[in-house]
DNA sequence: GCAATAGTGTCTTTTAGACACTATCTG
DNA sequence: CAGATAGTGTCTAAAAGACACTATTGC
């Protein structure tokens, strides 16, 4: 085989959704360095070879490090991950040939609330500017796999907190798949899966409105993919 | 930011699937070097920094040099590829950190009877020894992957020649779906998508059985997922 | 009781599965 | 014509969509 010294750049971006006044968010930075300084960016780093076991763990560092996303007991992130892909090549970014392990992560807006400031936002992505490198084409990926995955599996209910209403759980749906759906039969579907488990509690509204409580809802443990499509 | 020169080894790996005699097989090689020397392994190599233009270009040319696979004109790659996922790590393999963006490719049989001897061989996926490195992960993830996605797409058209009949393209869905399908309701739903069109040509098995010939047909152009599930 | 939202029941339409029936070939 | 596989039609069962109806609250 050829040379291994290859000298490639090998970093990790996180295109991280959220919920935020019924429309789907992607929390991007103002670059503070060269290159591209200024410019709207996804979050990353690079991974660093003596600390991290792998690119996951190297974003799962950057978002609790930078972003301040939750941990659980022993650091484990107390948020939805899954990769989405990687992109390369000798021309996205003119310190060299480079690699990028792209990640997809899902939180509720509650995570979020006390991180911000300094050049950091959450912005709605039917509104976004150009964004620096090839974050755009990123930021696109992440949309076609959250639409595409969320109507056969649970995704949706990773932009929700913890517990929710059926309302709230359809809403989900809708901004995740961009389709408008029919309540009885999405009630029937969810119900049919046993995805969501009553807490006995309910949810009253902001500030008392007259109107029947809804009941808050919990994610069943695991269920995460089905076999019939929702949307 | 941190070092730049993090000297980390980005090499691209395949996940070549095909049917031959109705089971899926997988493309495998003997390692002929260290490490693992002597082991079954997916055909890879180094991405080469002045030449490729990234991970996907890197792993087209391995795949027809090494292994033969067919170009149409320009050198376009002839057979169909996504990426499918990438492994990193300090340990998976002994030299260094290291990074490989994994692909699936798709073929039929017959593009690659040319090109075998010197230890490469297609292994049937349910047969399989113990692989070198992760590799044994990157199968089974591509598998799922295949399957996954086979539900709701012409994924498994991909894996036949150009032309086939209803039967080959029924069965090459029950391969990668590993379900069993109805047939009126699987002609149902391929001709309700207009995913193949009739070429007037018929097959009349191999020596003439004296049945009715089955009409040959071809992928419509285009057409890769569709929204209702199939399995 | 009224207004407002939550949640259920039921009728209709669509889609899937089972399986019998017709079609086209060879010897 | 018999036998074999290709391909279609039709009946039944299951699921989705539309939408009316009941339930529970605050005022």
């Amino acid at each position: 085989m050829s040379d291994h010294r290859q000298n490639i750049i090998v970093t990790t971006d996180v295109v991280l959704f959220t919920i935020k006044d019924d429309r789907l968010h992607v929390l991007l930075h103002q670059r503070p360095n060269e290159p591209c300084k200024g410019e709207w960016a996804l979050p990353g780093g690079y991974i660093r070879t003596n600390e991290d076991k792998g690119a996951e763990a190297a974003a799962e560092r950057i978002m609790i490090e930078k972003i301040g996303l939750p941990t659980q007991m022993g650091g484990t992130p107390a948020f939805y991950m899954e990769q989405l892909s990687t992109w390369s090549g000798p021309d996205r970014d003119k310190r060299g040939f480079s690699v990028s392990v792209v990640f997809l992560i899902l939180v509720p807006e509650a995570y979020l609330q006390t991180t911000f400031g300094h050049g950091i936002a959450l912005l709605p992505v039917d509104e976004l500017p150009d964004l620096a490198f090839d974050h755009g084409d990123m930021v696109a990926a992440a949309m076609k796999r959250l639409r595409g995955k969320s109507t056969y599996s649970s995704l949706p209910a990773m932009l929700l907190p913890e517990t929710f209403t059926m309302a709230d759980l359809q809403k989900a749906y809708e901004i995740a798949t961009g389709a408008k759906l029919n309540t009885s039969a999405f009630t029937r579907k969810i119900m049919a899966l046993d995805m969501i488990v009553d807490t006995g509690e309910v949810y009253r509204g902001p500030g008392a409105r007259g109107t029947r409580p809804a009941k808050l809802w919990r994610l069943a443990d695991g269920r995460v993919t089905f076999d019939r499509t929702l949307a």
